[in-house]
DNA sequence: GCCAACGTTGGC
DNA sequence: GCCAACGTTGGC
């Protein structure tokens, strides 16, 4: 698909894990609660319909990319800031001024062998991925290159 | 506008 | 559970 780009979410299994999303109906979900501004900016004005995306687990032993997933519908406000009972409640944002924003996912494939932290960290092409050097982002951006390794990774193993 | 304090993330 | 990294807040 010409244009179409790609991207990592992290999430921590306990809170949404990808078996969550295979639960989800149509499979899909709202990728809602993220509270940071460089993230926010990717999920408003960057991931469009059809760019794919990774599925993380992150604190776990083993935190690994377990699952693509495609983007079913672009940036939109974030519903759970103007709930004040939900933990991703922020007074900031209105209906009429948005500050967060998110977008829905559906879940792809998942990965026959999950590619681990471990394994990005000693496979050669991924040495510049983003989840390496800037490892607090829960959004990030990712290169086809570095698409297409972990896929292949991931079908075959390490 | 600087920067110290603070809070959160996330690997280990 | 610890702690480094780093984004955010707020005093000045």
């Amino acid at each position: 698909m010409a244009g179409r780009r790609y991207w990592l979410v992290k999430s921590e299994p306990s809170a949404f894990s990808w078996a969550d999303l295979l639960k989800s109906p149509h499979r899909t979900a709202e990728w809602d609660g993220v509270r940071n501004f460089q993230a926010r900016n990717l999920l408003k004005n960057e991931m469009k319909v059809g760019d794919g995306v990774f599925f993380y687990h992150s604190s776990i032993p083993q935190p690994a990319i377990v699952g693509t997933a495609v983007v079913v519908r672009e940036g939109y406000p974030d519903h759970t800031a103007w709930d004040p009972k939900s933990a991703h409640y922020d007074p900031k944002s209105t209906r009429e001024k948005p500050v967060w924003y998110m977008v829905d996912i559906r879940a792809e494939a998942e990965l026959p062998y999950p590619v681990t932290l471990e394994t990005i960290k000693r496979t050669p092409g991924l040495e510049e991925m983003v989840l390496l050097h800037r490892s607090r982002l829960s959004v990030q951006p990712v290169t086809e290159a570095e698409w297409n390794i972990i896929v292949a990774l991931g079908k075959k193993g390490a």
